[in-house]
DNA sequence: CAGTGTGAATTTCTTCACAGCG
DNA sequence: CGCTGTGAAGAAATTCACACTG
């Protein structure tokens, strides 16, 4: 359909559809794309453009349909469907993002954690029943998981990385530093708290540029 | 001196750090640009421009000296000193940040915690004494506090951004949904769980594309 | 006439390719 | 000879500006 979408525009979806929600929460029917374009912190062309590339078409004089922009956004995403997730490491971390609502609440349970210690397998956390690593294979057919979020130390994250990519798990969120080496069919994010401390740590100190986002596209 | 450091580049210097301090421990000395691309996940010639941008210089025929690159990059990042920061909302997820050793580790200890529930002010998590909102301005002034995060609800986010910014805090990491609005002097970078999913979840859909770190670029 | 949709201009970022240095 | 440093080409992303439509 799409001659393609950019990753430019798909890391600007998830705050367009926010946006939209949030409009729409408030009653209103149909947006501006300089509205719509404040709200989600872009330039109204780039909305434009970036909706336009998902064959997403406005009214001219009026502006968008929110109901259609939610549906539409949602749709490409792909978040017409729930996502059950798996966290490997229950940590620290593992156990606050396992505890914090926002992954259940936004279509994507957390059906299992797993970890090495034999102290929490088959203890609960938070509902939430964890396992040894050696039961991922069942758990990710039963409950069709497809993603992988990776909470371990930095050490052992690569093999974490391992263990789901050779249960054919696709999709992997790493909350670590470490740079993860997988499949080139693997799609994989990292999210690294040191990184953008470090970034922030740049942009105060020089003059204050404004990098509102997160940062760090990495190509191959 | 630089004309200018790239925001791109600055997205990229946290991963050359990380990799030039762990071919550091490998007890290397120097590394091409084309190793060090490689561990930090970039193009060479990439690499190459950006140290040129700061001023990093290599030797022809043998490659960047480690110690130097290290040096050099810390510097630039402001990596010199410790940056204290103050954690605002001491729900699962501040308090597994404050447990999280990632912070102090890297140079950003964790100061003190804000909290509005009475249950939980005055106690400590972590060691990490939890304060009330009315404390923040003594505490900026007596600890040198620069950088606020923010990991209260997201309805409370934008309230807990600007009673950071009333006390004088320039820069921001912000873990909660909401789009933050602050002043143009005020550095704010947000790390969205729901987005990173979302994101995910449409390269698992569509074939995968590799866009393998943190995204989401915003301009104003 | 308000606001989209988009050619065209512009800016920014990436990559090539190679001269030149250690 | 290996590898940097960089001019120049190329690709991508952003922004302008305006014709056009509901």
């Amino acid at each position: 359909m799409d001659p393609a979408i950019s990753d430019a525009t798909v890391g600007r979806l998830p705050a367009y559809l926010r946006a939209a929600i949030e409009l729409g929460a408030q009653r209103m029917s149909s947006v501006s794309s300089e509205r719509l374009a404040e709200e989600a912190g872009t330039h109204p062309a780039t909305l434009r453009r970036d909706l336009a590339s998902l064959d997403i078409t406005g009214t001219r004089g009026v502006g968008y349909d929110i109901n259609y922009l939610v549906s539409q956004i949602s749709h490409v995403l792909g978040l017409n469907q729930q996502w059950p997730v798996v966290i490997v490491g229950a940590g620290n971390l593992g156990t606050a993002l396992a505890n914090y609502g926002g992954f259940g609440e936004r279509g994507f349970p957390v059906a299992a954690m797993v970890d090495i210690s034999p102290e929490v397998v088959g203890t609960e956390i938070g509902g939430i029943p964890v396992l040894a690593p050696t039961d991922i294979g069942r758990l990710v057919e039963q409950e069709d998981i497809l993603v992988g979020v990776i909470t371990t130390p930095a050490t052992v994250a690569q093999e974490a990385a391992d263990l789901l990519v050779s249960h054919g798990i696709r999709s992997i969120l790493n909350f670590t530093t470490e740079l993860l080496d997988v499949p080139s069919d693997v799609t994989c994010r990292s999210v690294d708290i040191a990184t953008e401390l470090q970034i922030l740590s740049f942009y105060r100190q020089r003059g204050r540029a404004a990098r509102s986002g997160t940062g760090i596209p990495l190509s191959s």
